[in-house]
DNA sequence: CGTTGGGTTGATCGACCTCAATAAAAGTGG
DNA sequence: CCACTTTTATTGAGGTCGATCAACCCAACG
């Protein structure tokens, strides 16, 4: 079934390696992350234009797509996979600032300087583009710019909510809001999610969280014993979503 | 001298009611905002031309802009005093979201509906927008569109930068870090800023910070018993602001 | 003059951090 | 394939920072 789960088939050629650009031809009218991306701004006819400004791109796990603090010069549109987004503080101390997923743009700023560090945690596809054709192509297509404006500001609603999160949450708030927020992100994008892969480490949703790996660890195993969820291998699968939504939200 | 200070004039002839409209005739192009602001994507002539669909309110202390949960309606561009942005959850509990200053603006969101609630803790003037015609401005205007994003991506940055602090950073350092970030968004308002007027109160303080009254006042006092500032009635004087930059920053 | 809202300070408590040990899992190289 | 290291996860014990509870002061205001 070369066509049944085209995301699966471009990992499954995927070098993995930092860099590989992926097949060509038509790859816009096929992607299957194309009406959740920015992309949604154009008209077919538009992406095939323009599809030679954009270079499929796949990443191992580790590798970076953006470097904090350098010369901003390409932007992505994250069509697999998962990518950490971190900023270093002076003193060393990491803060995870959100974690990327399928249809999720990086380089919403646009600053000179890039302000987060993007790394893949699991092999990643993204389309790249370089800044000065994406910026031209927002100047030339007045439904990406307000798409993007659109993008933006639902990201800033979603810094809110987590600013909200981190000031007023316990850790089993904190914990609950972020499997709950991420089961809700991956249900868009797979569309069943019974479990839920957690592709980061326990010391990734920490620094997220502004917990340590240690509370992030034992919050879980207390809603394992409480029956709210079950650890599994590679993630969790949650028996009462509703509850821990409860627990979230207030 | 009635040219001035035109701030300073608008607030002493302004009924402090709320919703009344100020003088009209050429306000744009006396604005002393217009460059800090969204306007300055448009030419003065531009400004001119839609000078109509903007309504100058002044709002009384303790006046609402914007009420979380209802239909959007209004969008605004503060242009002089503070407003204090909140979110309020299920349980009650407050998040206070941010402070807005003259030159920001009220509505990047765009969403259907309100997603915090703006009051006034100072006399605030207020350019007022329907949604509507500021929609239609930004369709027609593409500089305006490009500098509605900018603004929503500072802002997206602004945000992320509060995540680090919330996440990171202990009682003194979030004291710290706004006090420090209070001053510099003051000192591109008026231009010299030797005292940091404290519009906002202790417990908006901490609810903006995620901390309680009891721990912004200790916190304050210890800063002033190691000289790093001075606690006057109506804010603080900074005497160290560079040692309190670092401490915010690290 | 009482009332109310804001600010400060003290005493106590607990949630989360820190430090430490262990185990499991995943690489790595022979 | 198996030793070996490295990374990740878990759990325990003890310490600490900030929350909580409480008292008090002060200024504004009717």
């Amino acid at each position: 079934m070369p066509q049944g789960d085209t995301r699966l088939v471009l990992h499954d050629n995927c070098p993995v390696v930092q860099g590989v650009a992926l097949v060509g031809g038509h790859r816009c009218k096929n992607c299957h992350m194309r009406m959740q991306s920015v992309c949604s701004a154009l008209q077919l006819e538009e992406l095939f234009e323009n599809e030679h400004l954009s270079k499929p791109l796949c990443f191992a796990p580790k590798s970076a797509l953006l470097r904090e603090g350098v010369k901003r010069e390409s932007v992505y549109t994250i069509t697999a996979g998962v990518v950490r987004l971190s900023r270093t503080l002076p003193d060393g101390q990491r803060q995870i600032v959100g974690f990327a997923l399928a249809g999720d743009f990086l380089g919403l700023e646009l600053t000179e300087h890039v302000n987060f560090s993007a790394e893949a945690i699991t092999p990643v596809n993204a389309c790249q583009f370089r800044l000065k054709d994406f910026a031209e192509l927002l100047r030339a297509k007045p439904n990406l710019m307000r798409r993007f404006q659109e993008i933006t500001s639902i990201e800033l609603v979603h810094a809110q909510d987590q600013m909200v999160i981190m000031g007023r949450k316990n850790a089993a708030g904190k914990v609950a809001a972020f499997l709950i927020s991420l089961r809700d992100r991956l249900a868009k994008i797979e569309h069943v999610v019974v479990n839920v892969p957690l592709a980061m480490t326990r010391t990734d949703i920490g620094d997220y969280l502004g917990l340590t790996v240690e509370t992030v660890s034992r919050t879980m195993s207390k809603f394992a014993r409480e029956k709210m969820l079950v650890i599994t291998p590679d993630g969790v699968r949650l028996l009462e979503p509703n509850q821990l939504r409860i627990m979230g939200e207030q």
